[in-house]
Formats: structure tokens, C-alpha cells, sequence
DNA sequence: GTCCAGGGCCGTT
DNA sequence: AACGGCCATGGA
């Protein structure tokens, strides 16, 4: 029996689909421009609650600078900048710093989000990983939900979950990524309803 | 007023 | 390798 499987059932079962329940990943970012939320997103919800990230949204979108050419564009001139239309997802002059390099990878390294979806997956996650403020979950992240690669994200709530359902006990990263990759096909729309419907479901209390 | 939220960096041991 | 302090805001 495969207790990951399991799992993935239940949740879908009493909370999903999560299409179109949960807040910007939820929806299967399907656009250019869902997609570039998504990677800001990463960044701006480390350890912060979304509701303050979305304040975020709604002034990039006001200045109508909320797009990575956008952000890269004015962080370049000065970083502090950026730091009014980020200031309410807190810790504002780091996470400046942190989406400015994502940014700048995105746009000048990668040469947009479209061609970074064409490099490999192993590739793109060490480049990832390279930049100051992106570790394993801001980067699993993107790769999952911006460039719909195959890799499952741990984050709190999954932590969570497996300890409360008797799955584990282990809180490593890795270690649990690769219990998931190996109890799931390897799919990206899956790994994405999967990892939404963990986080619905953390959500609820 | 106090607590907490999709992390990650940087020193210190 | 592991640990702790640090970063900041806004809602409950």
C-alpha cells in the first residue's frame, strides 16, 4: 500500500479539485503573466502569510510595475525602489534584493520565462539554487508551478502532514521529496493539485 | 499587546 | 553538519 497515494486521495477527495480554490498557484498558472506571478510569488511569501503578498500584487499592479522586465527594470535603477512595492510582504529590503536576482535571471539569463521552460530541469534547479534568497522550496517552487517541471514541493505544510498522518518522521527535504517522487507518476499537473490541496488543507485551521 | 505566517542567509560552534 | 539570530509586515 502507498500511503503517498493515499494520501493524494483523501485530500482530493474532501477538499478537491483545488482548481480555482486556492489563491495564485491554484489555478494551474496557465498564462505568461500567471506565470511571472508565480515566480514573484516564490519570493515574496517566504515565511509570510499570503494575504500580505497579495497587498504586494495589488500596488505592483496599481504602479503597473508587476511583471519580472518590469521589476528588473526598476531595481536596476535602485533597488530601494522596489522596496514600496514590497514593503507589506515584510522582511522588504531582503526579499528586494532576493526578486531583483530572480528577475535578472529570468530576463537577461534565461531570456524569459518561455525558453527557461525549455532547459533542463537539473540545469535550471542548480541556476536556480545558485541565486542569493532562492534555496529548495522558493526553487522547487517556480520549477513546479512557472515551468510546470516535474518536482514535488515541501514546504511547512507538508512537513506537517506526513508527521500528523503517520507517513513520517523525517523532516529532511530531501528526503521527503524523493518519498513523494517515488510514490507518485512523475506529472506535473498531479504534483501541482497535490501540493495545492496540502496546502487547502493546512489552511484550514 | 502578543503571536504567527509557503524561508533563507550568515555567523558561530 | 547543526543551530540560532536575524530579517518586517499586517491580521487574528
Amino acid at each position: 500500500m502507498n500511503k503517498i497515494k493515499s494520501l493524494y486521495e483523501k485530500l482530493n477527495k474532501e477538499y478537491g479539485p483545488p482548481e480555482g480554490q486556492w489563491k495564485v498557484w491554484c489555478k494551474r498558472p496557465k498564462s505568461l503573466k500567471e506565470k511571472e506571478e508565480v515566480i514573484i510569488g516564490a519570493v515574496l511569501t517566504q515565511r509570510t502569510n499570503w494575504n500580505n503578498v497579495e497587498k504586494c500584487f495589488e500596488k505592483m499592479k496599481k504602479e503597473g510595475i508587476d511583471s519580472l522586465r518590469g521589476l528588473y527594470d526598476l531595481g536596476k535603477k535602485d533597488i530601494k525602489k522596489l522596496f514600496p512595492l514590497i514593503r507589506s510582504s515584510g522582511f522588504y529590503r531582503s526579499k528586494a534584493d532576493y526578486l531583483f536576482r530572480v528577475c535578472e535571471f529570468f530576463v537577461k539569463e534565461c531570456n524569459g520565462v518561455k525558453k527557461a521552460q525549455g532547459k533542463k530541469i537539473d540545469k535550471i534547479r542548480e541556476e536556480l539554487l545558485g541565486l542569493k534568497g532562492v534555496g529548495k522550496e522558493t526553487a522547487d517552487s517556480i520549477l513546479l508551478y512557472a515551468l510546470e517541471k516535474p518536482i514535488f514541493v515541501i514546504d511547512e505544510y507538508t512537513k506537517r502532514i506526513v508527521r500528523k498522518e503517520g507517513i513520517s518522521n523525517n523532516d529532511s527535504y530531501d528526503y521527503l521529496q524523493n518519498l513523494f517522487h517515488k510514490n507518485l507518476f512523475k506529472n506535473w499537473r498531479l504534483y501541482q493539485d497535490f501540493h495545492a490541496l496540502i496546502v487547502i488543507s493546512g489552511q484550514k485551521k
